[in-house]
DNA sequence: TTGCGATCCATTTTT
DNA sequence: TGGATCGCAA
């Protein structure tokens, strides 16, 4: 491998021979690149590639990074590279070393897993807390949420539930509330430890305390490693941190991220891990890659604008190798329908025009719903695009609610399984549920518990059928999906009724999925760890060409030559949620809205919406604002140098008639006059 | 206890 | 547009 397509720093940081490094690296700098250049470079340099471990937070972006690996480097050990996720990477270690983590036989739980326990334990209570009400999911975010940021539950609540207040009534709230959530959670931990279940956090948890406080075994495992390599590390949230500092005395950390792209923190990912990473991680240094390969200087101009009007100090000035393009252009609407109207023309006009192809077009959206009228206008235009973020088919309750069939095969003790199935049915609800599962878990095998049902009122046979049926498909989960559609279907169509048709094409792709899996646990367990099917379809079948519309969140690492990013109009950016939540959680949606623009490499089209402008008639478009009055929308005080601001005849016509020249009135008086 | 229809309401999301 | 949630009737 050859190490001439480095930059001087890329190469600087590529062979770097000290303890530990953290790339700061920009957007668009060859992040991905410098990490993967490291590893071949080690290899290279005889280090066996079983002593490296590269860490993601995705199993794509983990796979790629190996699989980059293996083609530049001619190493013919280069197979035994490790790359996994987290979370991954800690099963690992808690499966093969059980004499170190005294965790065998468990299951992993999801979050959907996790809700419903919360559930079984919360009954139908009603509590909430200040006007936020409890439910499951709020609980497992709090829950979660102290977990991960290794803080404790009255932490929590003050950050998901007041919004990160402080005051003395604040406190008197939370203690008031403390007793009984600290029951629900002692519960839920209590159920799992009795069922044999991990929770995602469980996995790294297990791992980064069993480590950290045991230093026989933290030795032990760290010697196995030499070089741990860390992909987007400003995502990492304490939990994570912990875990790597198990590692630091006997390995080399080489972390690569961008402080300025950490936009995870409403699920406990900390960018000081980063900012602060020289006075945390002792014999450490930071090497800074600033030279963007991706985007032409107009646009990073702009971005970098973004980040200097913030208060925090991100240090960050982006140059385009490129050079110099066009300037960005901000796209002034009356209502999201023109707007949608709008790009999805200028799209088919640059490929009639320019034959710029369709995947060269990225939109991207702070909220998956926000772009449902770009969806709405592709579709009637008939245009392909593939759509990036919001919830995956894996979570969609149909497909979980046939799951759940197949997860009672493969364990007659999953409740949580059991509780989902016979709620499916006429007349079983929760109550009944219940007490038919605590029966189940009685019997030994499938059969008992199938004679057990037979037994119980029930009125559609199908409920023990199906599984009687699926029983023998054990080894061949597709055929399995297959049935167990023959035996549910009406239920389903029922349960459904309002778009069953769309839902139950999903079954086909579920199938074929399963297809790929001998067993139905195998088929299970990797899709609990994994649900990433969008891919695998995407992946198979047609390599169209395709519009890519994307959430932000969902966009890190994309990139293409126009880029429209929509609506980034006051009170979505920041979004009005966040200006409730105070200084970080608007500095995070200043970074979310960073990250969008930063994906642009020829051309970046902003588009909002002027109505919501005028909602909020203090704040002035182009000028600087005076003092206080520009806090609350990110491009107010942005000048005509940086992006060129373009109405269409509509804005243009409520720009005109909305500026009143004239005298002010000062009659007060609405309505008859009383004499 | 269940099921239905009405009503309300929308960040971001990986493992 | 779709989902979660609520209240009420059976």
């Amino acid at each position: 491998m050859s190490l001439d397509n480095l930059n001087p720093n890329q190469k600087k940081a590529v062979e770097y021979n000290g303890k530990h490094l953290l790339v700061l690296a920009g957007a668009g700098t060859g992040k991905t690149h410098t990490i993967i250049s490291r590893a071949a470079y080690l290899i290279n340099n005889g280090i066996d590639p079983t002593q490296i471990q590269i860490l993601s937070f995705t199993k794509k972006s983990a796979k790629e990074i190996v699989w980059r690996v293996s083609n530049i480097s001619t190493n013919s050990q280069i197979k035994r590279l490790n790359g996994s996720t987290f979370h991954s990477w800690c099963m690992d270690l808690i499966k093969s070393n059980p004499n170190i983590f005294s965790h065998s036989d468990f299951t992993i739980i999801d979050r959907d897993d996790q809700i419903s326990i919360f559930k079984l334990i919360y009954g139908r209570s009603k509590q909430s807390i200040d006007t936020v009400k409890l439910t499951p999911k709020i609980l497992l975010e709090i829950y979660s949420f102290a977990r991960n940021t290794r803080s404790n539950i009255t932490e929590s609540i003050r950050k998901l539930i007041f919004l990160g207040k402080k005051d003395e009534d604040t406190n008197n709230e939370i203690k008031k509330h403390l007793p009984f959530l600290i029951e629900i959670f002692t519960k839920y931990q209590n159920r799992k430890i009795e069922r044999k279940y991990l929770d995602y956090d469980d996995i790294l948890d297990v791992v980064a305390t069993g480590l950290s406080k045991n230093k026989e075994a933290r030795d032990y495992i760290s010697s196995k490693y030499k070089y741990i390599l860390v992909d987007e590390m400003q995502d990492t949230n304490p939990l994570q941190w912990e875990l790597l500092m198990c590692f630091q005395e006997n390995c080399n950390l080489f972390c690569v991220g961008d402080d300025a792209q950490s936009i995870y923190a409403f699920r406990g990912a900390d960018f000081r891990n980063v900012h602060l990473w020289k006075e945390r991680m002792p014999n450490s240094e930071v090497f800074k890659l600033e030279d963007n390969y991706r985007s032409t200087q107009e646009i990073l101009d702009l971005s970098n604008w973004l980040l200097n009007t913030s208060e925090l100090q991100y240090n960050k000035n982006l140059k385009a190798i490129r050079g110099s393009g066009k300037i960005p252009i901000i796209m002034n609407f009356t209502n999201p329908y023109d707007e949608a109207e709008w790009i999805v023309k200028d799209i088919i006009d640059n490929r009639l025009k320019d034959n710029t192809p369709y995947k060269e077009h990225l939109i991207l959206t702070r909220s998956a719903f926000g772009c449902r009228n770009i969806e709405a206008e592709l579709l009637s235009k008939k245009i392909p695009y593939i759509f990036f973020g919001g919830t995956s088919l894996f979570k969609s309750a149909h497909i979980r609610d046939v799951l759940s069939c197949l997860r009672i095969i493969d364990n007659i003790y999953d409740e949580i399984a059991w509780m989902r199935y016979l709620q499916l049915w006429d007349n079983i609800g929760d109550i009944t549920a219940t007490k038919i599962v605590d029966e189940m878990l009685n019997y030994r095998t499938l059969e008992e518990c199938i004679n057990g049902l037979k037994n119980e009122p029930i009125k559609n046979n199908n409920l023990y059928l199906t599984l009687e049926n699926i029983s023998e498909f054990k080894h061949d989960p597709a055929q399995a999906i297959t049935n167990c559609l023959k035996y549910m279907e009406d239920i389903l169509a029922k349960n459904y009724k309002n778009n069953w048709d769309k839902r139950k094409n999903d079954f086909t792709v579920l199938s074929l999925l399963a297809k790929k899996h001998t067993s139905i646990s195998e088929f299970i367990s990797e899709y609990i760890l994994n649900p990433q099917l969008e891919e695998s379809i995407t992946e198979g079948g047609d390599n169209e060409d395709k519009i890519i519309l994307s959430t932000i969140h969902s966009a890190k690492g994309l990139e293409a030559k126009i880029c429209y990013v929509i609506n980034v109009s006051i009170g979505v950016f920041p979004n009005k949620v966040s200006i409730l939540g105070g200084k970080d959680d608007i500095e995070e949606e200043r970074r979310v809205l960073y990250v969008a623009l930063t994906r642009a490499k020829d051309e970046l089209y902003i588009t909002r919406n002027i109505n919501t402008i005028f909602d909020n008639s203090n704040i002035n478009l182009n000028e600087n604002n005076e003092e206080g009055k520009d806090d609350y929308y990110f491009l107010s005080g942005l000048k005509d140098n940086l992006a060129e601001n373009v109405y269409d005849e509509k804005t243009k016509n409520i720009l005109e008639s909305s500026t009143y020249r004239g005298e002010k009135i000062n009659e007060n008086i609405i309505g008859i006059e009383m004499s």
